[in-house]
DNA sequence: CGGTACGTTGACCCCATTCAAAGGGGGTGG
DNA sequence: CCACCCCCTTTGAATGGGGTCAACGTACCG
């Protein structure tokens, strides 16, 4: 949607990426593997991935960028790969039976998208953002998995992690006012994006989505959400710098234990 | 809360039961094992674990009858069991911030109840009913999944399940309308209790809710739901028996469709 | 300079919340 | 067996916040 520079410059190269190609953008020039966005289920273990396994199930799927806009499956097709994302943001989502779409979870690097049931998609996914990501044929990602004990585990580890995350999520819409909806996925989002540091613990966050992808979210109108953010602006929890740069104010004491 | 009677009886033995012994209720005589509601990610194969494996998880897990009511965890508490539902239902919860309880999702036989993060609960638990389930030490119980492969696939397919149903619930809250809410909820109540056939295609559900526990599911006021049914009698869904004996109505022919 | 997509603001209505009070219904104790 | 009590549920009236429709503002782009 927005960055089209970006879209364009890639559009044409939208397959296989060169595994050395993508680190040049950002990356340190070391190789980015898949990996998993997951707190572990025992203090203990960090259910996460070794290096070796990494690159095990990276030899299995094959990089790829992709424009903003792209969509990524569709709700109720048949299920041929399963995406690892490396960069940019995924939203998942349905289509309601009046044709209104319900943003189920946002996507970070780390995460997976490509949630199954008797091998479909249960939901539509689309890339907020232009992304990065690597492609797993379903069957052979499935297939790696019963093959590799241990990789089962972090990937229930990660399954557990997103359980929450969609828990946290019915929270969220639970709350009956709009701006509390919104401060929670300001929280969020200031935990899962790339935030500048302000000037006495205000941070400045760039929203990678547009209004309607968080009415989407929060089950609100397009209008909720602008007047939501007038409202914490007045109530001085934030500043909106522009209608996509958002500086979170710090005073929130109490309310950020409000944050369960 | 209700059936006493059964509470008292058992009240005394809330210990271990004798493997035998809860078959005695409804059972055929067969004794009862672990077991996993639970839909396969992919068609052909179903994930759900052969009897040799139940029986091998049954060692390791004791059978328990608790009464209804009876709290199983709480949030934050460090994890030292895990439940597999055999008999009744448990719902799981979080109190915000307001102290207002918020219930996450509603528990049935084959579920598991015990999810955690970092050795601890990320929710309370509570039964609704009397139930009767397997108490796994949850040490033991992961490092079983460990050491058997294909059971650890079983209960990553059932994570996915039971994210899929989270989505479901967010899904539900996405709804503006209280009584929209509510038809979603009875429609998931009778695909998981057991309905007694009426004529004509209607069924009659005995609700195992309170309207406390109702409004703490969908986001509401006890009032907003009591309206609710008061609503969806009147445009011909159901007729209320009494308070907590529901008849659903057939003709929800358009609207069968919007229970996405 | 016009167009388009996005964001905001205002007016009005509807519905859920809230507070209050009044019905049940089951269990206990007299 | 009845009376009372407690909890659950329902109903009513007033309030407030979000949905909707409409219009305006804004930024980016051709």
């Amino acid at each position: 949607m927005d960055e089209k520079e970006d879209e364009k410059e890639k559009e044409k190269k939208e397959g296989e990426v060169d595994r050395g190609d993508v680190t040049g953008k950002g990356g340190v020039g070391a190789m980015r593997l898949p990996s998993l966005r997951c707190a572990p289920l025992l203090e203990e273990k960090d259910s996460l991935l070794d290096e070796r396994l990494r690159r095990r199930l990276a030899e299995i799927g094959t990089l790829r960028r992709l424009p903003a806009g792209t969509p990524l499956q569709e709700e109720g097709e048949k299920a041929v790969s399963i995406l690892n994302l490396v960069e940019g943001i995924v939203a998942t989502y349905r289509l309601s039976d009046e044709g209104e779409r319900r943003i189920l979870s946002f996507h970070f690097p780390g995460d997976l998208i490509g949630l199954l049931e008797k091998g479909r998609y249960v939901n539509s996914a689309r890339a907020l953002t232009p992304i990065v990501a690597y492609v797993f044929p379903t069957a052979a990602f499935l297939r790696f998995l019963g093959e590799h004990p241990g990789v089962e585990e972090a990937f229930l580890a990660k399954a557990h992690q997103d359980l929450r995350e969609a828990e946290q999520h019915a929270l969220m819409l639970a709350r009956r006012e709009a701006h509390e909806r919104l401060l929670l996925l300001l929280d969020l989002l200031r935990k899962r994006l790339p935030v500048k540091e302000g000037e006495g613990g205000a941070v400045v966050l760039d929203l990678p989505l547009r209004r309607a992808d968080i009415a989407d979210y929060l089950g609100l109108s397009v209008e909720a959400v602008s007047r939501a953010f007038g409202r914490l602006e007045e109530e001085g929890y934030l500043r909106l710098l522009t209608p996509r740069r958002v500086e979170l104010l710090p005073l929130s004491k109490e309310r950020v234990a409000a944050l369960a």
